[in-house]
DNA sequence: GTGTTTTCTAGACATCGTGTCAAAAACCAG
DNA sequence: CTGGTTTTTGACACGATGTCTAGAAAACAC
């Protein structure tokens, strides 16, 4: 068996880079190839097909994003996790020039666009696996800081309120592309989960 | 001159319909021809090319959603204006089978793809606008509903919050696909809004 | 070494997408 | 009826996806 002349990983991360850039739809195999080096064909023999490329590339995305935020929730009071989680999520998808936007609404905003179908399963779950795994992170971190303050009772449904705020921040930031609006909602946003004063 | 042998608006109208049941890129003028029966030529003729003929169909709708939008957001208590304006937005997005999306949304996320640029002007702007009336229409709500009752004291705050917050849903929907829990996140912020047990 | 197996390269191909253009057709003014 | 103008129509160039073929190249088993 002759082995790969590529890194497979090395691949992933430059797919991925050229699919946030442009889009999935947007982002040609042609353009990958260019960019990795990597021809068209081996690209399908390797991965199968565009979106099944996307999909990897995505969840390799994925792992290293989640980790990241963990690292950023681990520590400090309610308050200020709530915070860098905010700034995390908004620094990530602000990142580019353009701004990029966020990978994961993005991707589930254009795929499924054939007719009569939504987006395929594996797709979906992808997303939504992501998506629920970021709301059951802050979820910890509201029943971590919950320990010492309460603030509303039902920590679940905080978190996905948190959360559906993030995406909707993430639409809002293509349409004004305004930073410091965005972190007055998030700011706002904090306040009416612990209230005012709360810590 | 010889006149026009279709009629604008109803084009718009399928053309809208195409680009909302496949994504502004999903729907090919092919599409878009044979679901009207004019010819490519002649839409590329009368509409320029296919983001303008998706604007042009897009500003339609949005007018018609806002006439809508006001209609239901005219009367009743502040709470009740609040659930009828989360009810019509998740019954757009969800309208369909499988549900289409939010056009909105849908179409800012897939625009402006290209390297380098992010999306136009011309379609941000178009995007930023409905947003933004929508908002404004939120926050006129608000204040017609503190007169009897204040709530939070910053209105516009309140509104931009709310708006996130459907974007927000609009996004979930197409992870998760489970609408009980969307009207749960939407009865959850006009908690949060309007306090617990407050008009 | 010799073969086997798998991958990479390079290209052709069918099909579908966008966008342009020139010629034909339809209307209207005079 | 005639000329002018706009729409319609069909052909064209070009690039994308996805499949497939044939051969060269690299590791491994024996």
């Amino acid at each position: 068996m002759r082995p790969r002349e590529f890194d497979h990983d090395e691949v992933l991360r430059i797919a991925f880079d050229q699919f946030w850039r442009k889009g999935v739809r947007g982002a040609s195999l042609s353009d990958i190839a260019r960019a990795s080096g990597v021809q068209r064909g081996s690209l399908y023999n390797a991965f199968g097909s565009k979106e099944a490329l996307f999909l990897q590339a995505y969840e390799r995305y994925a792992g290293d994003y989640l980790l990241a935020l963990q690292k950023t929730l681990a520590t400090g009071s309610l308050r200020k996790r709530l915070t860098s989680f905010f700034d995390l999520t908004i620094t990530n998808f602000r990142s580019g020039s353009p701004p990029r936007g966020c990978p994961t609404t993005r991707g589930l905003m254009e795929l499924g666009a054939v007719e009569g179908e939504g987006l395929d399963e594996d797709a979906r779950e992808a997303f939504a696996n992501l998506i629920s795994r970021i709301a059951a992170l802050v979820q910890d971190a509201l029943e971590a800081g919950a320990a010492r303050g309460e603030f509303s009772g039902d920590p679940a449904a905080a978190a996905l309120h948190i959360i559906t705020v993030t995406r909707g921040l993430a639409v809002l930031e293509r349409a004004f592309d305004e930073e410091p609006q965005l972190r007055k909602i998030a700011a706002h946003t904090i306040d009416l989960v612990l209230g005012k004063g709360g810590r």
